[in-house]
DNA sequence: GAAGAGTTGTACT
DNA sequence: AGTACAACTCTTC
């Protein structure tokens, strides 16, 4: 762990799902920053910038998680938690939050009041939700596993919603 | 069912 | 260091 983040060289790859292009981006640690399910590869690596302008393109590198991925963007029983992820960026908290969010299992969902409480804090749930919010993994950390105490999908700023909302059909349909 | 107040964490200035 | 913002939850009308 010597190495510095700035000196690393980081690694990316694009490759397409039977949802949609899915882009990647590792260090040294694992995966730093992935991207939703695109139209086009364009799209998807758009989504990782910057990271992925320091860059290089090294599908060798990801072929493993290029599989899972590629198996749950269709509908396969997958653990993502195979995949390491590299959480430079997050504070503990968030981190924290992040490690929750991904022991939650498929199909199921719990509550931003769960996840706060799994990171500390019970009362955090809106900075959990934030969290989920500043997560650069997407489908690694199932963010949207989570959602309101009331049960309905809150917030997930922007078009994130209609995907998160088709996971959750799939996985419950499976 | 809808609206308002309360807490905690993160990001930015 | 301080201020503003946020993908929430709970209590009350």
């Amino acid at each position: 762990m010597a190495k510095s983040r700035s000196d690393e060289q980081l690694t990316y790859d694009v490759f397409d799902t039977d949802m949609g292009w899915v882009a990647i981006v590792g260090g040294d640690q694992g995966i730093v920053r992935a991207s939703l399910p695109e139209a086009t590869p364009e799209t998807a690596l758009d989504f990782v910038q910057p990271e992925v302008s320091m860059a290089i393109h090294s599908p060798d590198e990801y072929v493993d998680a290029r599989m899972l991925i590629a198996a749950y963007c269709a509908g396969e029983a997958v653990d993502l938690t195979n995949i390491p992820i590299d959480t430079r960026d997050a504070t503990p908290f968030t981190r924290n939050a992040w490690e929750a969010c991904r022991s939650i299992p498929a199909g199921e969902t719990r509550s931003y009041g769960w996840l706060a409480e799994q990171a500390g804090n019970v009362k955090a749930a809106r900075g959990a939700g934030q969290a989920m919010a500043r997560n650069k993994l997407a489908l690694l950390v199932p963010c949207h596993r989570v959602v309101s105490s009331t049960g309905a999908l809150h917030g997930f700023g922007g078009a994130g919603l209609p995907l998160k909302s088709r996971l959750l059909g799939m996985e419950a349909n499976r």
